[in-house]
DNA sequence: TTATATTTTTAGATTAATCTAAAAATATTT
DNA sequence: AAATATTTTTAGATTAATCTAAAAATATAA
């Protein structure tokens, strides 16, 4: 019914209108998915017709209720697997997107829902990310960028806001895993970096740009 | 590197020579496939550029040892998710093919191997059928079909001949599952059918189609 | 408000995987 | 050995997914 490559077309859309919270441009459906823009249009006339999105020519696209569930139901899917993979298989957090890209896809909604029971409804994913329930439900949580911490504000980090192995292998090298306990002893406004005390041990340095790839739940 | 479809004829040649100990044609891969001969003909074309068939015009063909290792870990895959199911999320073994069907397909040896050491490096699936090990090794067993016991021999139900969902159910509901007693009672020459104590409680009566497609561990 | 730049679509090709129909090769019968 | 049947291959099309190059539409800047 909806192909592999359909899939990963509704997830870009997806991803996109959650970013911007208005319609996906051709161009930038290209860019997340490495094709070219002639392919996009292509597909977003495939698409159209099988009433996943809402499109105009030179209007960019929405989805349809029809591909919001979908997609959900996709998220949902490469979380749990990526849930999976750390949890059962001791995988690290910086493995399992790749391999979760690919298990996604296996069509069978009992299996997502035995696999939700085994891993006992998680709620958010190894990076933080929340798991939709079976109806398509997200978990909201308070979160601010470790970016907002004032001096002497303390949290615990919740997720990322990077993907990318590079970050993660950084966090893992400083410990600074899912539950870390942070506070930010001083900020210098030099180079926007800050100094934090981690877990009530260690004091170290993070960059602005760790600083504002971290999620914190103030506490 | 090697196409979902590409990797569904591997299985299939496989399938075939296994069986017959000799080449696979053309007409019965394609029967096995589920395709037209002239489709088999193309692809046997393609596989054969790609180093994985002997293939020579009009004289069926062959897995090369590439090949072969290509097939035998699809085996391995599909039968260690297979047993996951099962045993992990409580599919019945009717049920665990069609989805490992899919799954057998995710690339990643490591994967493979954290699942094997997941469910504990199991040698036969919920099917009975050996497990190949990372090295392609399969465990062999001896075993006969029920319809080769005589009366009075005694054994343990191993394995199934026929894997279809009907036969697999009428099973179950007479718990004739892996590890059960049989006891040959009676032979009737009739119609081929036998008597058969189960578990030294009930007795019962399988038909010929029946003894024909159970393995059996004499003891 | 025209000129320039960017984005998007169309046109035309390519590749993998499939098909049907017809031709060629091989196997089986008479 | 010739006739017939079966199997296999070729020829020619189709569909999904992709591409490049060029045209058309829209957005931005002078
Ligand atoms: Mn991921
Ligand atoms: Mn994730
Ligand atoms: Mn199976
Ligand atoms: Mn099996």
């Amino acid at each position: 019914m909806v192909s592999h490559t359909e899939e990963n077309y509704l997830k870009a859309i997806f991803k996109l209108s959650e970013k911007d919270k208005i319609s996906a441009s051709t161009n930038a459906i290209s860019k997340e998915m490495n094709t070219s823009a002639a392919s996009v249009t292509d597909m977003l006339k495939r698409l159209a017709e099988k009433d996943l999105i809402n499109y105009e020519k030179y209007k960019g696209v929405t989805l349809t209720k029809k591909g919001n569930t979908l997609a959900t139901n996709l998220i949902r899917c490469h979380r749990l697997w990526e849930v999976f993979l750390l949890e059962k298989l001791d995988f690290s957090w910086d493995e399992v997107h790749d391999i979760a890209e690919q298990l996604e896809h296996i069509k069978s909604d009992k299996l997502t829902e035995r696999l939700d029971r085994f891993l006992e409804y998680p709620k958010f994913d190894p990076h933080g990310d929340p798991i939709p329930d079976a109806e398509g439900n997200f978990t909201y949580r308070k979160q601010v960028l470790l970016n907002d911490l004032k001096e002497n504000e303390k949290g615990i980090v919740v997720g990322v806001n990077e993907h990318s192995s590079s970050f993660l292998q950084y966090l893992d090298r400083h410990h600074l895993n899912l539950g870390a306990q942070i506070k930010v002893l001083e900020h210098f406004d030099y180079d926007s970096s800050k100094k934090i005390n981690l877990n009530d041990q260690a004091d170290l340095i993070l960059s602005s740009k760790v600083c504002q790839n971290l999620f914190i739940q103030k506490s």
